[in-house]
RNA sequence: CGAGACGUAGCGAAGCUUGGUUAUCGCGUCUGGUUUGGGACCAGAAGAUCAUGGGUUCGAAUCCCAUCGUCUCGACCA
């Protein structure tokens, strides 16, 4: 393979250092800086604008779903917050809170929004009051913080971008059908947008979000067999709407409480496309998100015709509808090369007098260094089926990973070994949190990431504490 | 929040043990020239209140104290 050979001295391999090679990662393709408020990070361009497409194609997956974007504002009263029990013991421990205003000491102190639900409710509160007004299916696009101890490049900050679904449905069976319905628009996303496959299924009591019924979530696999949560949605039944004073009248003339739901992907994903597709070389991104798709290197730009149809090319894929960047500066080609296999770029275009007397253009591949050679006037066809091929390249192989990393564990010697590996276990499970918490003790960090849904146990009691195995349990260390 | 490592030019480092001219090197940047199919070469130039604050001293990047920040590993979490 032509990138199995490391091309990039300045970022530390995988195999010697993966967080190191992460960090690297970040700071080198200038996908964010550090900011000087520890815990925050500034988003560049290059990180910003591929959340800008998981932006586009989100809108319009929840459009289909009756979803209309709101804003709600960034503080929350603290009387307010204090209002569902679970919820307050979830997130008080990580707010920010203002408690001051124009230099005079508040009253009631303002939280800076964890997590919405409890603004979303209080809102709802006066907009609902028939079954009529029913079903509310509202999203935001925002950042929330949460006062983190450890932080990692979007991975795991102080402050995050997001969006969070809240909706309110007249039926349980409705509000369960939109938490599923929301995890399958993430999960369309992994696998349509970011070339990212996903483990699928309901969080544990221990692990669901606070304040929630029910937590369904995405997992991914990053490269170093640790799994990211990438996206959940929950099921929150009629608690906060109970809390909050939510009601309306049913169809019956009876006053009713709505059934609650809340779902959310964020930035995290960045770190997730970054993690799992990642090589020695650096970046390497799936051509649907990537900020440049096709990166035009011009060879001895001097010579006759060179630059002129390079230009003549950019313009063409440009008006595609093809992010395309010719690179036309001074530095050497093997620079350039290396730069834009660096930064991940999924394609690159040469173009050289070689070429251009052929009326060729030389394409190569990022994700595994295939090369191929077109003639100039077949790349507008060309290129757009070698994005999807590549689209298709990048996502099988990331399955093959994921597939090659889930084993089942039969007993407790198999789970630690295979977690110590890295990876999924799967593994049988008789229902009780103590066992789940044991996991976790001697496995030195396992914790389970989710219950396969409609996978029957493959064997007949817990190996934890040998009582009846009821479900089927994603054990894995994560981030 | 516990344990450890670190902070010197935009980036990466040396110097610190044993205090002493104008703080050194590589990359990058700028100027001019030669180059261009895998991180080019030559010549010249700019760029640093040595993280911050205090202390010791005739003299501190160097020794002492404190603070802040970053990274790694744990506990907690998207």
């Amino acid at each position: 393979m032509a990138n199995a050979t490391k091309k990039n001295d300045s970022i530390t391999p995988r195999d010697v250092d993966f967080a190191q090679w992460y960090t690297d990662v970040c700071k080198k393709a200038e996908l964010m800086d550090y900011s000087t408020v520890k815990g925050f990070i500034n988003y560049l361009p290059y990180s910003y604008s591929m959340w800008e497409v998981i932006q586009g194609y989100l809108n319009k997956r929840f459009a289909e779903h009756g979803s209309s974007n709101v804003y709600l504002p960034m503080v929350i009263p603290s009387s307010l917050f204090n209002k569902e029990k679970d919820h307050i013991e979830g997130f008080a421990p990580e707010t920010l809170v203002a408690t001051y205003g124009g230099g005079e000491k508040l009253s009631d102190p303002l939280i800076i929004r964890p997590t919405s639900e409890v603004l979303f409710s209080d809102l709802y509160k006066r907009l609902v009051s028939s079954y009529r007004d029913l079903p509310k299916i509202y999203n935001q696009w925002c950042s929330v913080v949460r006062w983190e101890k450890t932080t990692r490049p979007f991975l795991r900050g102080s402050e995050f971008l997001w969006q969070e679904g809240h909706c309110l449905f007249e039926t349980r069976e409705e509000a369960e059908k939109n938490a599923r319905d929301m995890l399958k628009v993430y999960d369309d996303l992994g696998k349509d947008l970011l070339a990212i496959p996903f483990v699928k299924g309901i969080k544990t009591d221990h692990e669901k979000f606070a304040g929630a019924v029910a937590t369904y979530t995405i997992e991914a696999l990053m490269h170093d067999g640790k799994a990211l949560q990438s996206g959940t949605t929950h099921y929150l039944g009629q608690g906060f709407a109970d809390a909050f004073g939510i009601r309306y009248l049913g169809r019956s003339n009876k006053l009713e409480i709505p059934h609650q739901t809340s779902w959310g992907v964020s930035t995290r994903l960045l770190g997730a496309i970054i993690m799992v597709h990642g090589d020695d070389n650096g970046l390497v991104l799936p051509p649907r998100v990537a900020p440049v798709q096709v990166v035009i290197v011009p060879i001895k730009m001097d010579a006759p015709g060179i630059l002129d149809k390079c230009r003549e090319i950019k313009d063409t894929l440009t008006n595609m509808g093809i992010r395309v960047k010719l690179d036309d500066s001074e530095k050497t080609p093997g620079w350039k090369f290396a730069e834009y296999e660096m930064k991940g770029v999924p394609l690159r275009l040469e173009l050289g007098p070689r070429d251009l007397q052929q009326g060729n253009v030389c394409l190569v591949k990022r994700v595994n260094g295939e090369k191929r050679v077109a003639p100039i006037e077949e790349i507008e066809k060309a290129i757009p089926s070698i994005l999807d091929e590549i689209h298709e390249d990048m996502y099988k192989k990331a399955l093959d990973f994921l597939h090659s990393h889930i084993k089942e564990a039969h007993d407790v010697e198999e789970l630690k070994a295979i977690l110590n590996e890295g990876g999924y276990a799967k593994m049988c499970w008789c229902g009780d949190e103590e066992c789940e918490l044991k996991v976790k003790e001697i496995t030195a960090g396992g914790t389970a990431r989710c219950i396969g849904e409609g996978e029957e146990p493959f064997e007949s009691t817990c190996p934890i504490c040998g009582k009846k195995a009821t479900k089927v349990v994603y054990f894995a260390k994560a981030y």
